[in-house]
Parts: C-alpha cells; sequence; structure tokens
RNA sequence: GGGCGGAUAGCUCAGCUGGGAGAGCGCUGCCCUUACAAGGCAGAGGUCACAGGUUCGAUCCCUGUUCCGCCUACCA
C-alpha cells in the first residue's frame, strides 16, 4: 500500500498522470467502438495564442463533460485542434519581420507563407501543450489544424458549392475597412465603442440664389468634399420646394442636387437637411443606389486623402495643397479650418456616437468602396432559425435563443474575402485572355487590381484551359477567405467530410458544443448554417454557451490593464484540479464570472481534504474486509451510504442540466462536511479496534464509499482523484485506470432512512453538548457527564442505539434517561433543535455566559413564538392558507412551547447554581 | 435607440414551481484532539437596491424608478 505525503504536490502528480493516461491511449475515441457516441469538437483557439483563464473555462467544462461521458460507457470524443487566425497570425509574423528589417512585400507571396508555416510549426503547439496542463482529454490523434490539406478541401468545395447555388457573389459594394491591416472586416469583426465626438454644422448654399443656403450636420466634416447630393425629407415643407434644386459644395466647384429621401432624412434631427456621401458612409451608400448618385471616394488604402481623388471630386486647388495624402484625422481640423474662414461653418456641437474599430488592432474602420466576395446569408439563415425555433439545436440557457433568433433575422450578407496573405485562397482564377484589358498588376510582387468586372472561374482546382478563348494562362484571385469561413466547417470538416468516413457517420452531428458568448454569431451561427446547408443536418444538439470571466473588479480581464490572471501561474500555485473546480463552481448560468485567487486557494484547501481523508483512510485499512451486506454494516457504513446514494443522484442531475456549479457545491459538501466531518469521525473508535467485530465491514465499506466518491469527483478534479485511486488496494483493477472506470450510478440498496433519521438525532445531541462545553468553558480534554433527554421510547431507543457514537463525538459520558429521572441541581439543560441534553456542572464554569446565551435564546424564542401565534390566531391565514402550511405553523408552535418551558427551568437552575455558587 | 442580464452577509456568489434567509472566503473565541492548522469546534454579521401592486403570505410574481454590466444599432 502506497504512503502519501502529509500535503498534496499536485505538480509531479499532473505530469505523471497525463502522460500515463495518454500512453495508454484512453482518450482515443474509435467509430468502431461500443457505445453511443457522444463528441464534442474544441473551439479551436488561435494558433497564435497562449491560454487565458476563458480557455480555461471553456475547455474545464467541456472536458467535465467528456469525461463524465466516457465513464458512462458513451463512445466519447473530443476532437481538439487549431485555428489558421488569418490577421492575428499574419499580424505575428509581420511584426517579427520588422524586427529583422523587412516587410512581407520584400519576401513575397510564397516565401512570407512559407515563414508563416515555419512560425507555425516552432510555435504553434504553445496552446496544445497548455491544455494538456489543464487536464484536456481531447483525442489528439486527430488534432486538426483549419489549414490542413483535407479541412482546406472542405473550404474549396464548400465554396465552390456556395457559388454554383448563386449564394456567392463577387461586387463592389461599401465595406468595412481597416487601414492598418489593410484588409475588408466584415460587420461583426467591428467592435463599437461609444465616443463623444464634435458634430459640425454647414451651410450649403442654393447654386443660383447663394444668398439661402442649406445647413448639414455632420461628425465628419472630410468627407463632405465627396458629397453627392443633399438629401431632405419630402414631406418637410421647409424643403420640398428645393428638391431638384442644387447646392454649391463648399470647397470645390460643384454643384449637386437636392434629393427627396424618407427613409434617410429624420425631420426632428438637425437642420432637417443630410448630406450624402455614398462612397464613405453605409447609410449613403444606400441613399446613392437610391438616387443613382456618383460614388466619390477621397480616400486611399490607407484613410489618408487621395491627390488623385480629391483632384476628380473637384476640390479646390488651395484646400488640397494643405491636405493632400493627410490622414483623417489630420485633415479634419484643416477642412474644419477652411470652412470657417469661407463663412461656412455655423455651428459646432459635442455629440455621443459609436465609433468602429477593427477587432484584431484597434484602429478606426473606414467605410470604403472596394470589390469584394460575399455570401447571401438570407437563404441560408432561414434553414438556421427554423433549426433552432424547432429545438433541433438548444441553448443552454435558453435566454440566448432570443438573441440568436433577432441576429439571424435580421442578418446581412457576409463579406468574406479578406485582402492578406495567410489563409484560404479564394478558388477563383481570372482568364487572362478574356479579362486581358482588366488585370493590372499595380506592385513588385503579388498586388493586382481586380475590377469588379472581371470574369472569374470559380472551381475547386485551378483550371487547365479557359473554356472561353482557350488560354492557359491564369491569375488566381489573391485574396483569402474569412478565418470565420473555415471554422463555420469545423464539426464536420474536422471528421472528414467531404468524404463519407465512419467517423463523420458515427460522431456527426456532435452532441454538445461549448463556447463563450462573444463567438455566437462570428462562429455559432455560421456553423448551424454551413451545417444544414452541407450535411444536411444540425452540427450539434446543444449550445451551452458559458459566461465570460473577468477580474474580482468585474473588470474585463486585458493586458494593457494589467489585471489577467494567469492560468499556467494558478495551476503552478495551487494546483489544476483546485483551479477547475474554482471554475466549475462559479460557473452558473447567466452571470459572469469575477475570478479572485481567495476562493481558488479554498478550493486548494478542499483538494488537501481529500487528500488527508485518503491518508487517514490508507492508514486504517490494515486487517480484513468483508463483503459487506446491509445486514452486517454498521450504523455509520448504512447513513453514509445512503447519503452517498443521494449525491450520486444530486451529481449526475447537475452534470445532465450543465449546473457545474451545483454539481461542484454536492460534492464539496458532501466530502467536506458529511464524510469527513462526521462519517471519518464516527468510525475512528471502530477502526481503532481493530479485531472488533465491526471493523472489517467498516474497512470494506470506507474503501467502497470513498472509490466510489472518487469517481464522482473525477470529471471534474482528475488528478488528484486517478493519484488517490491508484493509491488504493483495487485487486482486479490492478494496473487500469480511474479514468475509464464506470461513472456511480444510484444504488437504491444503499437508500436508508432510518440511518439518516438516526443520524439526525446524534448530530443534535453531539452539537447541543459542544454548545454546551463552548458555554461553560469546559477544557476541551476534560469529559463531562451528560443526560440525554428522552421524551418517548423511539427516542431512548435511537440515542441508546447509536450511544458510543455519541460518548465518542461528544468527548463525555452519556446517560440516556426521561428528564425528571435527571439529578435535580447542577444540571445545565441545553436544547437545540429539538434535542435536550443535561450537561452536570463540575468544578469553575462561567456561568454567566450560559446565562446570557440562554437568555438570549429564550428572547428569541419568545419573538418567534408569538408571531407564529399571531399568524395562527388570524383568520385570513387559517382560512386561506392551504392545510398542510397552517398544520406546519401549528407544529412549529407546539415545539417553540416545548423548547422556551425547557429554557424557563434552566435559567432557574441556573441563577441557583450561581447563587449557590456565590453563597458557599 | 432597441434588447438582455444583474443588484441577497465585509468580499465572491447560491437560493428549483411564492410559506421558517444559505455557502465559501474574511472576521471573533477556544483548541497544534496521531488524516488534515491548507485543520477542528463554537460564534458574530443581512430592511434580500428603492417605490408601488397582486396575495392570507413576496428575496421569488407584476409595474415603475435608480445604479451596474453585456449584446445590438446607419439617426447625420
Amino acid at each position: 500500500m502506497a504512503e502519501l505525503e502529509k500535503t498534496y504536490e499536485p505538480q509531479q502528480v499532473e505530469r505523471r498522470w497525463y502522460q500515463f493516461w495518454t500512453k495508454h491511449g484512453y482518450f482515443q475515441a474509435s467509430a468502431n467502438r461500443s457505445g453511443t457516441p457522444y463528441t464534442i469538437v474544441i473551439p479551436p483557439p488561435n494558433v497564435t495564442g497562449s491560454l487565458h483563464i476563458g480557455h480555461a473555462l471553456n475547455n474545464t467544462i467541456q472536458d467535465i463533460l467528456i469525461r463524465w461521458r466516457r465513464m458512462q460507457g458513451r463512445n466519447a470524443l473530443w476532437v481538439p485542434g487549431t485555428d489558421h487566425a488569418g490577421i492575428a497570425t499574419q499580424n505575428v509574423v509581420e511584426r517579427q519581420l520588422t524586427t529583422e528589417g523587412t516587410t512581407r512585400e520584400t519576401l513575397g507571396r510564397a516565401a512570407f507563407i512559407q515563414r508563416v508555416w515555419e512560425w507555425k510549426a516552432q510555435s504553434g503547439g504553445t496552446i496544445i501543450e497548455q491544455l494538456k496542463r489543464l487536464g484536456a482529454s481531447c483525442d489528439w490523434s486527430r488534432l486538426r489544424f483549419t489549414m490542413d490539406e483535407g479541412l482546406s478541401k472542405a473550404v474549396r468545395d464548400v465554396f465552390v458549392g456556395l457559388y454554383e447555388d448563386g449564394l456567392i457573389y463577387r461586387g463592389e459594394r461599401l465595406i468595412n475597412w481597416c487601414p492598418r491591416c489593410l484588409t475588408a472586416l466584415s460587420d461583426i469583426e467591428v467592435q463599437h465603442e461609444d465616443t463623444s465626438g464634435q458634430l459640425y454644422h454647414i451651410r450649403y448654399p442654393l447654386a443660383d440664389r447663394s444668398s439661402e443656403s442649406l445647413t448639414v450636420a455632420t461628425t465628419r466634416p472630410e468627407t463632405m468634399l465627396g458629397d453627392a447630393a443633399v438629401a431632405v425629407h419630402p414631406e418637410d415643407d421647409r424643403y420640398n420646394r428645393l428638391i431638384g434644386q442644387f447646392v454649391s459644395l463648399p470647397l470645390t466647384n460643384r454643384k449637386i442636387p437636392i434629393v427627396g429621401d424618407s427613409i434617410l432624412v429624420n425631420r426632428e434631427f438637425g437642420s432637417g437637411a443630410v448630406k450624402i456621401t455614398p462612397a464613405h458612409d453605409f447609410n449613403d451608400f444606400e441613399a446613392g443606389e437610391r438616387h443613382r448618385l456618383p460614388r466619390l471616394g477621397i480616400l486611399d488604402l490607407h484613410a489618408r486623402l487621395d491627390p488623385q481623388k480629391l483632384q476628380e471630386a473637384g476640390v479646390e486647388e488651395g484646400v488640397r495643397a494643405r491636405i493632400n495624402s493627410l490622414s483623417v484625422l489630420k485633415a479634419r481640423p484643416l477642412i474644419v479650418e477652411a470652412l470657417t474662414q469661407q463663412g461656412y461653418l455655423t455651428t459646432t456641437e459635442t455629440h455621443k456616437m459609436a465609433l468602429g474599430k477593427c477587432y484584431r488592432c484597434k484602429t478606426v474602420v473606414e467605410p470604403l468602396l472596394s470589390p469584394q466576395w460575399f455570401v447571401k446569408i438570407k437563404p441560408l439563415a432561414e434553414p438556421a432559425i427554423a433549426a433552432v425555433e424547432a429545438g433541433r439545436i438548444r441553448f443552454v440557457p435558453e435566454t440566448w435563443t432570443n438573441n440568436y433568433l433577432g441576429w439571424m433575422r435580421d442578418i446581412k450578407d457576409w463579406c468574406i474575402s479578406r485582402q492578406i496573405w495567410w489563409g484560404h485562397q479564394i478558388p477563383a482564377w481570372y482568364c487572362r485572355g478574356c479579362n486581358r484589358s482588366l488585370l493590372v498588376q499595380t506592385g513588385p510582387e503579388g498586388t493586382w487590381l481586380i475590377p469588379p468586372e472581371a470574369k472569374p472561374l470559380v472551381d475547386k482546382t485551378a483550371p487547365a484551359r479557359c473554356p472561353d478563348c482557350g488560354n492557359t494562362d491564369f491569375l488566381q484571385d489573391p485574396d483569402v477567405l474569412d478565418t470565420w469561413f473555415s471554422s463555420a466547417l469545423w464539426p464536420f470538416s474536422t471528421l472528414g467530410w467531404p468524404e463519407d468516413s465512419p467517423d463523420l457517420r458515427t460522431f456527426y452531428p456532435t452532441s454538445t458544443l461549448v463556447t463563450g458568448l462573444d463567438i455566437l454569431f462570428f462562429w455559432v451561427a455560421r456553423m448551424i448554417m454551413m451545417g444544414l446547408k452541407f450535411t444536411g443536418q444540425v452540427p450539434f444538439r446543444d449550445v451551452y454557451i458559458h459566461a465570460l470571466v473577468r477580474d474580482a473588479e468585474g473588470q474585463k480581464m486585458s493586458k494593457s490593464k494589467g489585471n489577467v490572471i494567469d492560468p499556467l501561474s494558478v495551476m503552478d500555485t495551487y494546483g489544476t484540479d483546485a483551479f477547475r473546480f474554482t471554475l466549475a463552481s462559479m460557473a452558473s448560468p447567466g452571470r459572469d464570472i469575477k475570478l479572485a485567487v481567495e476562493r481558488i486557494e479554498g478550493y486548494r484547501n478542499f483538494a488537501n481534504k481529500i487528500w488527508n481523508a485518503a491518508r487517514f483512510l490508507l492508514m486504517n485499512l490494515g486487517g480484513p474486509r468483508n463483503a459487506a451486506t446491509p445486514s452486517t454494516r454498521s450504523f455509520p457504513d448504512r447513513w453514509i451510504l445512503s447519503r452517498l446514494n443521494r449525491t450520486i443522484g444530486l451529481v449526475n442531475a447537475a452534470l445532465e442540466q450543465y449546473r457545474f456549479d451545483q454539481a461542484c457545491s454536492h460534492l464539496y459538501h458532501f466530502i467536506w462536511h458529511e464524510y469527513c466531518d462526521w462519517y471519518l469521525e464516527l468510525i475512528k473508535p471502530v477502526l481503532q479496534d481493530k479485531a472488533g467485530p465491526q471493523a472489517a465491514p467498516t474497512r470494506q465499506t470506507l474503501i467502497e464509499s470513498f472509490e466510489c466518491l472518487l469517481r464522482l469527483l473525477h470529471p471534474i478534479m482528475p488528478f488528484i482523484s486517478e493519484e488517490i485511486w491508484q493509491a488504493l488496494p483495487r485487486g482486479a483493477e490492478e494496473g487500469q485506470s480511474i479514468t475509464i472506470r464506470p461513472y456511480p450510478t444510484m444504488q437504491p440498496h444503499w437508500d436508508d432512512k432510518d440511518a439518516e433519521a438516526t443520524f439526525g438525532t446524534l448530530e443534535q445531541f453531539v452539537t447541543t453538548v459542544r454548545i454546551g462545553r463552548v458555554l461553560l468553558n469546559y477544557p476541551p480534554g476534560k469529559m463531562l457527564t451528560v443526560y440525554g433527554a428522552v421524551k418517548d421510547q423511539g427516542e431512548g431507543t435511537a440515542l441508546t442505539a447509536v450511544h458510543s457514537h455519541l460518548e465518542a463525538l461528544s468527548r463525555s459520558h452519556v446517560q440516556v434517561r426521561p428528564i425528571d429521572a435527571w439529578p435535580r441541581a447542577q444540571v445545565l439543560r441545553l436544547v437545540t433543535g429539538g434535542i435536550t441534553a443535561g450537561l452536570l456542572v463540575e468544578g469553575e464554569v462561567d456561568l454567566q455566559k450560559a446565562l446570557d446565551r440562554i437568555r438570549k435564546q429564550t428572547d428569541e424564542g419568545l419573538a418567534e413564538a408569538k408571531r407564529v401565534e399571531g399568524k395562527l390566531g388570524s383568520p385570513e391565514f387559517t382560512g386561506k392558507a392551504p392545510a398542510v402550511v397552517v398544520a406546519e405553523h401549528k407544529q412549529r408552535l407546539q415545539r417553540l412551547r416545548e423548547e422556551l418551558a425547557l429554557l424557563g427551568s434552566s435559567e432557574a437552575q441556573l441563577r441557583e447554581m450561581a447563587d449557590g455558587g456565590r453563597s458557599s
């Protein structure tokens, strides 16, 4: 039998068992294995990432689920992998190039991509190693990467499939452009931040009557140079006579029309007139479409004022000279200054607005006109809405369902092309023969300008010959796909799709998706759409959405705030199991998690408690063990099995409902406050009497219950449970792992109401005596003489039956007899929870403290009795409340009265004793 | 602007379909009792944000208010 150290030291234990598990292949699933499949696909972390607290929560929950299901005998598969994270990864490698004094343009596309692959080979495994440290029981033989060959094939198949169904198109639209990353972004990649800006009111004089003017308001005065019209509301009597006339656009030589537009214009806001800049604002773009206005862009890709375009927009030479090639932010005050000088600016006011920023680099996003690829999303969204409405996919907690549905019903086309190099290059080719006049190389390497009119050939592989002109020379579209395009296929691409593989047939649709709310739209919604479209099935049944982890002050954790809790150092300090238990115990639905290290420390102590219980157990197993049966089991054994049975039911039910917090609290309470505090204390004397009649069955029950408890705990605390389990004598299970032992299920024959009732009496009696000991300041080591009150035959029998336990736990000599038979003097009567005990007062004791306590108890009891009495006296209550409730109150009043009577006599007795003490 | 969630002990949070306010940490007192001082035993501490309403009865249901957080949105 192994000898355990006095304190649990998680560090070496964890590494050792993780290696053991992977060496034996316990995490590997197979389509051929028996058991109902249970599948989870990991939300693939960015390959650039390192484990943060959100990952830790996310993966702890997945691991609890998968370990639990595996132990239940399900064919459990957890597919791991990483995401190529286009922009993020490209940024990392580009920064590296900068330190080397070079750029990706200098390197060229092919060489750059090669560099990224090299980087990935070197550093891309970090997060995987960290997941292992967390104990994640993924099937690592199936590790996937979104740029793997198989997954890339899936991406091309899906792209071509959507294109052929008319669900992918290319066109020039206004898109969100990051001027730093130099790429388009989808709508949800733009994060809106409330900012306080200025609202400038600018006067636009009428073209033929310069004495009159329209005043427009804008937060972005620089974009006025690209205005194509001014809109007023067609039913606005102030202005509608002007519709069809022109205004002179200040700072330019252009005259632009006044149009009527009821969609764009809100009569109540500002002056009621709005400038329209189709090339730099989403609303204006649509208004421009409605009125067929020219799209005059004035910015370049870096969001600087483009000299060429300013000239084309007819901007006055003097103004141009000052703002050419300046960034928007630098040009803005200069334009305001010019407007002021020429008398066009009327007023300025502060204005609250939401500013869009790039979700990767926080640069202010610029709406820009650009040819891009889009997914026509409505036809995909409809079935995805229906699947959730019909309950084929269930959100947990279900409150997120409405969020999802609302977003899906209002969904916009998805811009999927990105102007970066790292990612899945779009499988579209332009024949240089057909598009000869259109394709222009603009940069030294790989930068081509492909106008929206260019005709692509879309196919899974590069075409050999152009079907129209026979040319064999092609240019592949330089853009790559949005990273989330490949993530959207993850649940089936990782299982072998588009091949009809055994894995796909066995493990798809997957069972549960565990994810944070932040990627509900980025990822979950798109997986549902793509899954339904390409597999005809939902990609998963349950979506468990967990909270965000914040710091103890409720702040979002971020490096810049310096409030980051690093999971790895937490695991080093407190152990992985304590960390996992903390995360799971705080994962209650509908609330963000505020993580405080004190909490982790508390659960570290819990791990240590379990550890020491195991040490106790191993020290006491010497000697024979009986195959215990209900008839041979002692009272503590029957009691603890009954409680264990209940706990097994509660934990399973909690896991079934994704209530990890409840599972934890049941385990914590049972292990610490029932198993350790009471059961182990109860059986100590039994075990000490090694040859006693109860020792053998108790040893058996002890190991049986503890082994079961370890299995119950294992999904949440895998390491310590394995470490201890391996130290137990296991007979036939030698060489196995707890990982693959069955998860405990309820054992009806363990249920024992009598034992639980007896325990209730025992617990109350012992507690009462302990209170008395404190009140009277009896030295802890000194034995007391205690009288147990017997109200009736049944109680007498119960107390007598557990007499030895009473004496051991209360450290006293206990005599059970009716109160009338107690010695009259020098017995302090105490009552708690309906149990009465009398303590024989001997020697120097502090009677005043006891008196105070009894008075306080009396006062509280009186007040309570009065309240209940009043309630029962009220005809409204007795007349209308359910009979059960009335009866409960009557019973309670009865008990209160009995207790008060006892307390009264106790107080009187105490006074006597106190007086007696003084007079003698 | 729209939607959602939260407000319970000093701190972090439970509290299921309305009937005697709970846990952990922290705090106080006594104990190094041979599993565990990362421990044991016993305690103190709450107008359940505020104001109404429904009910015999409200932390729980309804309405409104305040504060905090999140999601979403093109009001220039």
